[in-house]
DNA sequence: CCGTATAATTCGGCGACCAAACTATTCGGA
DNA sequence: TCCGAATAGTTTGGTCGCCGAATTATACGG
Protein backbone atom coordinates (compact mmCIF):
# COMPACT_ATOMS: atom_id res chain seq x y z
CA UNK A 1 0.00 0.00 0.00
CA UNK A 2 2.40 2.67 0.93
CA UNK A 3 4.68 3.80 -1.75
CA UNK A 4 7.83 2.54 -3.28
CA UNK A 5 10.07 2.59 -0.01
CA UNK A 6 8.38 0.18 2.72
CA UNK A 7 10.01 -0.16 6.17
CA UNK A 8 12.76 -2.26 5.52
CA UNK A 9 14.81 -2.44 8.79
CA UNK A 10 17.87 -0.75 8.38
CA UNK A 11 19.61 -3.06 5.55
CA UNK A 12 22.03 -0.88 4.47
CA UNK A 13 24.16 -1.99 1.27
CA UNK A 14 27.14 0.36 1.96
CA UNK A 15 27.30 -1.00 5.81
CA UNK A 16 30.27 -2.84 7.14
CA UNK A 17 30.56 -3.98 10.80
CA UNK A 18 32.38 -1.26 11.80
CA UNK A 19 29.49 0.83 10.64
CA UNK A 20 28.01 -0.44 13.74
CA UNK A 21 30.46 1.92 15.97
CA UNK A 22 29.42 5.38 13.65
CA UNK A 23 25.85 4.54 14.10
CA UNK A 24 26.39 4.11 18.05
CA UNK A 25 28.18 7.57 18.26
CA UNK A 26 25.52 9.33 16.15
CA UNK A 27 22.83 8.00 17.99
CA UNK A 28 24.32 9.28 21.55
CA UNK A 29 24.34 12.49 20.70
CA UNK A 30 20.35 13.17 20.96
CA UNK A 31 20.10 10.66 23.65
CA UNK A 32 22.73 12.62 25.65
CA UNK A 33 21.50 15.56 24.83
CA UNK A 34 17.96 14.68 25.77
CA UNK A 35 19.49 13.84 29.36
CA UNK A 36 20.92 16.25 29.89
CA UNK A 37 18.86 19.07 28.87
CA UNK A 38 15.61 17.32 30.64
CA UNK A 39 17.42 17.04 33.90
CA UNK A 40 19.22 20.71 34.19
CA UNK A 41 15.80 22.11 33.25
CA UNK A 42 14.53 19.97 35.91
CA UNK A 43 17.45 21.85 38.31
CA UNK A 44 15.88 25.60 37.93
CA UNK A 45 19.57 27.08 37.70
CA UNK A 46 21.27 28.23 34.72
CA UNK A 47 20.45 26.66 31.25
CA UNK A 48 23.06 24.03 30.07
CA UNK A 49 24.62 26.31 27.75
CA UNK A 50 25.81 28.54 30.38
CA UNK A 51 26.05 25.91 32.52
CA UNK A 52 28.88 25.14 29.52
CA UNK A 53 30.44 28.45 29.75
CA UNK A 54 30.43 28.20 33.90
CA UNK A 55 32.21 24.74 33.73
CA UNK A 56 35.05 26.29 31.55
CA UNK A 57 35.26 29.72 33.89
CA UNK A 58 35.52 27.07 37.06
CA UNK A 59 39.00 26.30 35.54
CA UNK A 60 39.70 29.93 35.97
CA UNK A 61 39.32 33.28 34.57
CA UNK A 62 39.81 33.86 30.65
CA UNK A 63 38.88 36.13 28.08
CA UNK A 64 35.91 36.06 25.94
CA UNK A 65 37.30 35.60 22.87
CA UNK A 66 39.34 32.27 23.99
CA UNK A 67 35.87 31.31 26.05
CA UNK A 68 34.41 31.31 22.37
CA UNK A 69 36.96 29.60 21.00
CA UNK A 70 37.43 27.09 23.43
CA UNK A 71 33.68 26.26 23.37
CA UNK A 72 33.26 27.03 19.69
CA UNK A 73 30.63 29.22 19.85
CA UNK A 74 30.50 32.90 18.17
CA UNK A 75 31.42 35.96 20.33
CA UNK A 76 28.49 37.21 19.89
CA UNK A 77 26.83 34.16 21.41
CA UNK A 78 29.20 34.52 24.12
CA UNK A 79 28.90 38.02 24.82
CA UNK A 80 24.97 37.22 25.00
CA UNK A 81 25.24 34.45 27.13
CA UNK A 82 28.12 36.33 29.69
CA UNK A 83 25.53 39.18 29.99
CA UNK A 84 23.12 36.99 31.52
CA UNK A 85 25.65 34.95 33.34
CA UNK A 86 26.51 38.81 35.24
CA UNK A 87 23.38 39.87 35.32
CA UNK A 88 22.63 36.53 37.44
CA UNK A 89 25.72 37.46 39.23
CA UNK A 90 27.71 33.92 38.76
CA UNK A 91 30.64 35.82 36.74
CA UNK A 92 32.25 39.04 36.77
CA UNK A 93 33.30 40.70 34.01
CA UNK A 94 36.35 43.05 34.45
CA UNK A 95 38.78 44.76 31.96
CA UNK A 96 42.19 43.16 30.97
CA UNK A 97 45.02 45.54 32.47
CA UNK A 98 47.34 44.42 29.38
CA UNK A 99 44.57 45.23 26.59
CA UNK A 100 41.59 47.65 27.47
CA UNK A 101 39.71 45.88 24.48
CA UNK A 102 39.92 42.38 25.93
CA UNK A 103 37.60 41.70 28.90
CA UNK A 104 38.27 39.13 31.16
CA UNK A 105 35.77 36.59 32.73
CA UNK A 106 36.13 35.25 36.45
CA UNK A 107 33.39 32.93 38.16
CA UNK A 108 32.20 34.36 41.10
CA UNK A 109 31.52 32.44 44.46
CA UNK A 110 27.98 32.36 43.48
CA UNK A 111 28.41 30.68 39.90
CA UNK A 112 30.74 28.24 41.27
CA UNK A 113 28.32 27.28 43.66
CA UNK A 114 25.48 27.03 41.24
CA UNK A 115 27.94 25.31 39.05
CA UNK A 116 28.69 22.42 41.99
CA UNK A 117 24.46 22.05 42.84
CA UNK A 118 23.72 21.52 39.26
CA UNK A 119 26.69 19.08 38.49
CA UNK A 120 25.80 17.63 41.53
CA UNK A 121 22.56 16.85 40.07
CA UNK A 122 23.64 16.02 36.83
CA UNK A 123 25.88 13.22 38.51
CA UNK A 124 23.46 11.66 40.56
CA UNK A 125 21.05 11.34 37.94
CA UNK A 126 24.01 9.79 35.67
CA UNK A 127 25.33 7.34 38.18
CA UNK A 128 21.14 6.31 38.72
CA UNK A 129 21.03 5.15 35.18
CA UNK A 130 24.47 3.78 35.62
CA UNK A 131 24.02 1.37 38.43
CA UNK A 132 23.39 -1.51 36.84
CA UNK A 133 26.50 -1.78 34.79
CA UNK A 134 28.77 -4.53 36.18
CA UNK A 135 32.07 -2.79 37.34
CA UNK A 136 33.88 -4.44 34.20
CA UNK A 137 31.61 -2.30 32.26
CA UNK A 138 32.52 0.83 34.22
CA UNK A 139 35.85 0.29 33.18
CA UNK A 140 35.66 -0.56 29.99
CA UNK A 141 33.06 2.76 29.57
CA UNK A 142 35.39 5.07 31.31
CA UNK A 143 38.60 3.90 29.11
CA UNK A 144 36.69 4.37 25.75
CA UNK A 145 35.21 7.70 26.42
CA UNK A 146 38.20 8.62 27.68
CA UNK A 147 39.49 7.66 23.89
CA UNK A 148 36.32 9.32 22.15
CA UNK A 149 36.53 12.75 24.43
CA UNK A 150 40.42 12.59 23.03
CA UNK A 151 39.37 12.10 19.45
CA UNK A 152 36.77 14.25 19.10
CA UNK A 153 38.86 17.41 21.20
CA UNK A 154 40.17 19.33 19.04
CA UNK A 155 42.31 21.81 19.91
CA UNK A 156 42.77 23.16 16.51
CA UNK A 157 45.22 26.19 17.52
CA UNK A 158 47.16 25.18 20.50
CA UNK A 159 48.72 28.54 19.51
CA UNK A 160 47.71 29.82 23.11
CA UNK A 161 49.54 26.78 24.78
CA UNK A 162 50.88 28.94 27.21
CA UNK A 163 47.65 29.64 29.33
CA UNK A 164 48.80 30.27 32.59
CA UNK A 165 46.86 32.80 33.90
CA UNK A 166 46.55 31.05 37.38
CA UNK B 1 46.42 4.78 30.91
CA UNK B 2 45.15 8.23 32.20
CA UNK B 3 45.36 10.50 29.58
CA UNK B 4 45.13 12.91 31.87
CA UNK B 5 43.88 16.07 29.99
CA UNK B 6 43.65 19.50 30.99
CA UNK B 7 40.65 18.19 33.75
CA UNK B 8 41.80 19.15 36.86
CA UNK B 9 40.23 16.07 39.22
CA UNK B 10 38.29 18.53 41.91
CA UNK B 11 39.34 16.72 44.57
CA UNK B 12 35.91 15.44 46.12
CA UNK B 13 35.84 13.39 49.19
CA UNK B 14 32.64 11.56 48.86
CA UNK B 15 33.42 10.64 45.52
CA UNK B 16 35.43 7.33 44.69
CA UNK B 17 37.32 7.12 40.96
CA UNK B 18 34.35 6.55 39.06
CA UNK B 19 33.50 10.25 39.60
CA UNK B 20 35.35 10.48 36.51
CA UNK B 21 33.00 8.67 34.75
CA UNK B 22 30.51 11.04 35.07
CA UNK B 23 32.65 13.95 34.27
CA UNK B 24 33.73 12.33 31.09
CA UNK B 25 29.84 11.82 30.00
CA UNK B 26 29.15 15.15 31.26
CA UNK B 27 32.06 16.86 29.26
CA UNK B 28 31.15 14.24 25.72
CA UNK B 29 28.22 15.79 25.61
CA UNK B 30 29.03 19.39 24.11
CA UNK B 31 31.66 18.01 21.98
CA UNK B 32 29.71 15.66 20.51
CA UNK B 33 26.95 18.01 19.72
CA UNK B 34 29.23 21.08 18.46
CA UNK B 35 30.92 18.33 16.06
CA UNK B 36 27.58 17.03 14.77
CA UNK B 37 26.09 20.55 13.95
CA UNK B 38 29.39 21.82 12.62
CA UNK B 39 30.00 18.78 10.90
CA UNK B 40 25.70 18.90 9.56
CA UNK B 41 26.15 22.66 9.32
CA UNK B 42 28.24 22.30 6.00
CA UNK B 43 26.59 19.61 4.67
CA UNK B 44 23.63 22.51 3.31
CA UNK B 45 20.91 19.73 4.22
CA UNK B 46 18.01 19.38 6.50
CA UNK B 47 19.19 20.64 10.10
CA UNK B 48 20.40 18.41 12.63
CA UNK B 49 17.21 18.17 14.04
CA UNK B 50 15.27 17.28 10.86
CA UNK B 51 17.29 15.01 10.76
CA UNK B 52 17.20 12.98 13.71
CA UNK B 53 13.09 12.95 12.34
CA UNK B 54 13.81 11.66 8.97
CA UNK B 55 16.31 9.03 11.16
CA UNK B 56 13.57 7.69 13.05
CA UNK B 57 11.39 7.85 9.89
CA UNK B 58 13.53 6.00 7.88
CA UNK B 59 12.52 2.85 10.40
CA UNK B 60 8.75 2.87 8.93
CA UNK B 61 5.76 5.18 8.85
CA UNK B 62 4.68 6.27 12.13
CA UNK B 63 2.22 8.20 13.65
CA UNK B 64 3.17 12.14 15.07
CA UNK B 65 2.19 11.74 18.47
CA UNK B 66 4.77 8.27 18.76
CA UNK B 67 7.29 10.32 16.87
CA UNK B 68 7.61 13.14 19.09
CA UNK B 69 7.13 10.10 22.29
CA UNK B 70 10.48 8.49 20.56
CA UNK B 71 12.30 11.42 20.20
CA UNK B 72 11.51 13.18 23.58
CA UNK B 73 9.98 16.17 21.56
CA UNK B 74 6.69 18.05 22.59
CA UNK B 75 4.18 17.52 19.84
CA UNK B 76 3.94 21.21 18.79
CA UNK B 77 7.94 20.71 17.89
CA UNK B 78 7.33 17.82 15.76
CA UNK B 79 4.06 19.08 14.26
CA UNK B 80 6.33 22.28 12.94
CA UNK B 81 9.59 20.16 12.42
CA UNK B 82 7.11 17.87 10.27
CA UNK B 83 6.03 21.13 8.39
CA UNK B 84 8.80 22.18 6.49
CA UNK B 85 10.31 18.29 5.96
CA UNK B 86 6.97 18.52 4.48
CA UNK B 87 7.61 21.56 2.43
CA UNK B 88 11.11 20.09 1.55
CA UNK B 89 9.38 16.68 0.35
CA UNK B 90 11.45 14.33 2.35
CA UNK B 91 8.63 13.43 4.40
CA UNK B 92 4.57 12.85 3.29
CA UNK B 93 1.78 13.29 5.84
CA UNK B 94 -1.41 10.96 5.74
CA UNK B 95 -4.49 10.60 7.60
CA UNK B 96 -4.30 7.39 9.73
CA UNK B 97 -7.48 5.30 8.33
CA UNK B 98 -8.33 3.95 11.56
CA UNK B 99 -8.53 7.10 13.36
CA UNK B 100 -8.99 9.96 11.57
CA UNK B 101 -7.45 12.69 14.05
CA UNK B 102 -3.80 11.01 13.68
CA UNK B 103 -1.14 11.31 11.34
CA UNK B 104 0.83 9.09 9.58
CA UNK B 105 4.26 10.63 8.49
CA UNK B 106 6.49 8.61 5.79
CA UNK B 107 9.52 9.19 4.69
CA UNK B 108 9.69 10.07 0.73
CA UNK B 109 12.38 8.80 -1.26
CA UNK B 110 13.97 11.90 -1.56
CA UNK B 111 14.03 11.84 2.24
CA UNK B 112 15.44 8.83 2.40
CA UNK B 113 18.04 9.82 0.38
CA UNK B 114 18.75 13.16 1.85
CA UNK B 115 19.26 11.20 4.98
CA UNK B 116 21.52 8.69 3.45
CA UNK B 117 23.53 11.56 1.90
CA UNK B 118 24.46 13.37 5.36
CA UNK B 119 24.81 10.36 7.67
CA UNK B 120 27.24 9.37 4.87
CA UNK B 121 29.19 12.43 5.23
CA UNK B 122 28.70 12.52 9.26
CA UNK B 123 30.08 8.97 9.38
CA UNK B 124 33.35 9.49 7.24
CA UNK B 125 33.90 12.76 9.56
CA UNK B 126 33.79 10.51 12.36
CA UNK B 127 35.71 7.66 10.66
CA UNK B 128 37.99 10.54 10.42
CA UNK B 129 38.21 11.16 13.97
CA UNK B 130 38.40 7.62 15.04
CA UNK B 131 41.18 6.59 12.55
CA UNK B 132 43.84 6.42 14.91
CA UNK B 133 41.74 4.56 17.46
CA UNK B 134 43.53 0.63 17.74
CA UNK B 135 41.42 -2.10 17.09
CA UNK B 136 41.25 -3.40 20.52
CA UNK B 137 40.14 0.71 21.01
CA UNK B 138 37.52 0.33 18.54
CA UNK B 139 36.08 -2.79 20.14
CA UNK B 140 36.12 -1.35 23.58
CA UNK B 141 34.47 1.73 22.53
CA UNK B 142 31.65 -0.28 20.30
CA UNK B 143 30.92 -2.22 23.63
CA UNK B 144 31.12 0.38 25.88
CA UNK B 145 28.97 3.04 23.95
CA UNK B 146 26.27 0.08 23.60
CA UNK B 147 26.24 -0.31 27.44
CA UNK B 148 26.18 3.41 27.60
CA UNK B 149 23.53 4.07 24.54
CA UNK B 150 21.21 1.43 26.78
CA UNK B 151 21.34 2.80 30.35
CA UNK B 152 20.31 6.39 28.69
CA UNK B 153 17.87 5.47 26.60
CA UNK B 154 14.39 5.78 28.28
CA UNK B 155 12.52 2.83 28.76
CA UNK B 156 9.19 2.43 27.09
CA UNK B 157 5.86 2.17 28.63
CA UNK B 158 5.45 0.51 31.88
CA UNK B 159 4.44 3.78 34.07
CA UNK B 160 0.72 3.76 32.99
CA UNK B 161 -0.64 0.67 34.88
CA UNK B 162 1.44 2.48 38.56
CA UNK B 163 -0.07 5.76 37.68
CA UNK B 164 -3.43 4.19 36.78
CA UNK B 165 -4.65 3.99 40.45
CA UNK B 166 -4.37 7.74 41.74
C1' DC C 1 49.31 60.78 14.17
C1' DC C 2 46.96 57.83 10.97
C1' DG C 3 45.26 53.50 9.01
C1' DT C 4 44.53 48.89 9.83
C1' DA C 5 43.98 44.96 12.72
C1' DT C 6 41.80 43.09 16.79
C1' DA C 7 38.34 42.32 21.06
C1' DA C 8 34.07 42.67 22.17
C1' DT C 9 29.20 44.19 21.85
C1' DT C 10 24.94 45.20 19.50
C1' DC C 11 21.58 44.23 15.99
C1' DG C 12 18.61 41.53 13.04
C1' DG C 13 17.18 37.18 12.06
C1' DC C 14 16.57 32.10 12.08
C1' DG C 15 15.76 27.58 14.22
C1' DA C 16 14.48 24.71 18.16
C1' DC C 17 11.63 24.32 21.65
C1' DC C 18 7.54 24.46 24.67
C1' DA C 19 2.92 25.59 27.10
C1' DA C 20 -1.54 26.88 26.28
C1' DA C 21 -5.35 27.55 23.37
C1' DC C 22 -7.79 25.60 19.66
C1' DT C 23 -9.82 22.07 16.18
C1' DA C 24 -11.26 17.73 14.81
C1' DT C 25 -12.34 13.27 15.94
C1' DT C 26 -13.37 9.19 18.90
C1' DC C 27 -15.64 6.97 22.50
C1' DG C 28 -18.08 5.94 26.84
C1' DG C 29 -22.03 6.18 28.78
C1' DA C 30 -27.27 7.64 30.09
C1' DT D 1 -29.17 8.71 20.15
C1' DC D 2 -26.75 12.37 21.71
C1' DC D 3 -23.53 14.60 24.86
C1' DG D 4 -19.42 15.35 27.34
C1' DA D 5 -14.81 13.82 28.21
C1' DA D 6 -10.66 12.19 26.26
C1' DT D 7 -7.34 12.14 22.53
C1' DA D 8 -4.36 13.58 18.22
C1' DG D 9 -2.54 17.34 16.09
C1' DT D 10 -2.02 22.12 14.87
C1' DT D 11 -1.61 27.05 15.83
C1' DT D 12 -0.05 30.80 18.58
C1' DG D 13 2.92 33.39 21.34
C1' DG D 14 7.09 33.49 23.43
C1' DT D 15 11.98 32.12 25.14
C1' DC D 16 16.62 30.72 24.24
C1' DG D 17 20.70 29.51 21.47
C1' DC D 18 23.13 30.73 17.78
C1' DC D 19 25.26 33.32 14.08
C1' DG D 20 26.81 37.02 10.46
C1' DA D 21 27.30 41.75 9.81
C1' DA D 22 27.73 46.23 11.49
C1' DT D 23 29.61 48.96 15.28
C1' DT D 24 32.64 50.60 19.02
C1' DA D 25 36.80 50.85 21.41
C1' DT D 26 41.49 49.95 21.72
C1' DA D 27 46.21 48.51 20.11
C1' DC D 28 50.00 48.87 17.10
C1' DG D 29 53.05 49.49 12.98
C1' DG D 30 54.72 52.93 10.20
Amino acid sequence: MMTATDQQATVRPTAGQSDQLEELIIGLLPVLGRFTTQTLREEEGPSPERIRLLRQLDRGPIRAGELAHSCLLSPANVSELTDSLVRDGHVHRDADPTDRRAVVLTITSSGACELARVQKALTARIIQRLEHLTSDQRTRLTAALSDLHAAFTDLPASKEASLHGR
